[in-house]
DNA sequence: TAGTGGTCTAGACCACTTT
DNA sequence: AAGTGGTCTAGACCACTAC
């Protein structure tokens, strides 16, 4: 009965995770209930609840109504990744930030375009091609197009000071949003604005966003060679 | 008062969320305390407490004792990114999974490892190449070295049946990892791994792993062209 | 229909941080 | 010293789902 007091359901949690990690609770076994594990560790249900809670968020666990708490049988952890704009990840690394307008212009959506938001072919949409500096040298050219159906007022936005990122972040937050990171090979034109050449390897995240359903913006993001994203966990 | 009895901390946590980006509560600003919020909600505090701490996990809003629940000033949404060994994504995608060792040796560890790792230099590590077939078509060329001393059942693990990353997390789950993507060019004898030529780009994963403390693995893992990680959130 | 997790409550005490 | 979030408790009721 020596008392531990302060902590609780940090010390259920991670006694639970050390003994799924040394396998006293092997893949795919079913753990005792909450209410044994409150018994077990002199607790409140809540506070074994929380815990379990935690590592199913964390991916160590499965829970189910009336089946219980089972082991994942297929290790995978969740990693988190922070994804800022671009004057905040530059910031970050204590580099100036500068930015730079190239091209915005109102277009009617390529059909590729009206598949990918999922809007009517020919809608009327906002392009605009943008460079994020870090010490002034080449960090990350933004080609984004934004449905002015469901951000009219993007139409009249200065874009010279602040980039379309950062203005709809401010103004009309997403609330879905898709992402996807690939590898690309410059071609000619990338190359020239990262100063580069042709064929160089770079990492591009691509991100389709929506708020409340309502498809609003497409865009591809290069950053320069070399860029990393880096987490850990 | 209209009873809205079963949800509650959802309905808090939302019409919190909605309020920020509304900008009912603008970026920077102090919300009202968990005790004023239960008031308003007519819930208890605890019901706030659990909404608002979703929203700080979220990355919405920073809370800080004494001085209280602030919105972020520099909107960063977290995604969760979910990487599991390179049978599971294959057989996730429904294709067929097939695995290859290609080399395993014992090495003295050199020295760029060895700063990698900070294990002392020569320390013995294993080094294996494997590949991670989908479809009979290559997905990813894995690269790793395993520091014998923290994991000495690996000198004679069999290795022939089963990849070195799931042979791992199934004998000695990590603890901390750092993971890094970047974006590579193929050299000619990757590329013939991947069927592709030099100079392909390529999406490349970078992961070193911890067992409480002991650093255990690095591993390079690369992926076919036109590999893409995605998720949404 | 019974068992398990999901959530809420009301109250309490504590820890951290600012003043 | 005081205010705010962090956590725990004991009990309750509900929702889902396997049986």
């Amino acid at each position: 009965m020596t008392a531990q007091k302060r902590i609780s359901f940090q010390v259920v949690r991670d006694e639970v995770k050390r003994r799924i990690e040394s396998r006293i609770w092997p893949q795919g076994s079913l753990l005792p209930t909450e209410t044994q594990l409150a018994e077990e560790f002199n607790c409140a249900r809540a506070t074994v609840n929380r815990a379990l809670r935690e590592l199913a968020d964390q991916g160590f666990v499965e829970r189910k109504r009336k089946s219980g708490t089972r082991v994942k049988k297929e290790p995978s952890k969740h990693a988190k990744l922070e994804l800022s704009v671009a004057r905040q990840t530059v910031e970050n690394q204590n580099s100036t930030y500068r930015y730079a307008l190239v091209e915005r212009n109102v277009v009617s959506s390529p059909g590729w375009l009206a598949s990918q938001l999922s809007v009517s072919p020919n809608a009327r949409v906002l392009h605009v091609i943008c460079m994020h500096y870090a010490d002034n040298r080449p960090f990350q050219l933004e080609e984004r197009w934004i449905n002015i159906d469901t951000v009219p007022e993007v139409e009249h936005a200065d874009l010279n000071a602040q980039g379309p990122h950062e203005w709809l972040l401010n103004v009309a937050p997403f609330t879905e949003a898709e992402i996807a990171f690939c590898a690309i090979s410059a071609d000619g034109r990338l190359a020239e604005f990262m100063g580069t050449t042709a064929g160089t390897s770079m990492i591009q995240l691509e991100r389709t966003t929506w708020k409340n359903g309502e498809p609003m913006t497409f865009a591809r993001m290069t950053h320069h060679p070399g860029y990393c994203i880096r987490t850990s966990y």
